[in-house]
DNA sequence: TGACTATGCCTAAGGGTATTATGTATGTTT
DNA sequence: AAACATACATAATACCCTTAGGCATAGTCA
């Protein structure tokens, strides 16, 4: 069973986004365990699109990220840039809009 | 406004066969059409994202074609393969459960 | 009649992005 | 010592949507 990773392609930046939203800060390995421990292994964010994801969105001017060394390991740590909050709100507004679309298309076949 | 265009990707297959499921039997014109005015114009199916995907999915099996002539012009009706319910339903239930997860993660942030 | 719009199908170039696989390094457990 | 968890990263590949165009028929409007 391949899940639903072919879903995750367009709406993992947005997802990014939403996560550090809400938590303030973190790094990529913690948002790839907490994702998989929140949908019970439903959703799978892997290293290979996490990485490049966030580099994108630090790019991007979106999010911004800082290096500690936590217990001997490096970390680097995201968070969203308060500058470009408006933005951020309006992309996860729009997959918001998206998925109730999607659902409502959905239903109608249940 | 570029909309939420950018989410389709990987969603579309699945959004075809829940439309194909529920009517019996569409053409792509329709499809478009139909996605158009249920969506408030929000949710836009382009005709260089349909003709492709319903080929794609014809070529899997998932879908059968039949071609009519309907006031003098030629229409390329779609239906699911009932061979395949069993399977499309299954990728009808993942998106489902996607969406969930996704609303899950989003509403957190409200 | 000529121009425009709606209907209806199709394809190609291009870019964006997830998958899969792999590499590096440190700390912890067996 | 081996194995596993933590933590970052990149590359080849393939997928697939966007944008832009092309072709054809029917109806509308000046």
């Amino acid at each position: 069973m391949d899940s639903n990773k072919k879903f995750l392609n367009g709406t993992l930046k947005t997802i990014l986004l939403a996560l550090l939203r809400e938590n303030g800060q973190m790094y990529g390995y913690e948002i790839s365990q907490m994702t998989k421990e929140r949908t019970n292994q439903k959703l799978l964010l892997t290293e290979g699109a996490i990485y490049p994801a966030l580099h994108r969105l630090e790019k991007d001017g979106l999010i911004v990220s800082s290096k500690e060394k936590v217990n001997g390991r490096n970390r680097k740590y995201y968070s969203v840039n308060t500058d470009s909050l408006p933005e951020i709100d309006a992309q996860i507004n729009l997959l918001s809009q998206f998925t109730g679309h999607l659902q409502a298309l959905l239903n109608l076949t249940l």
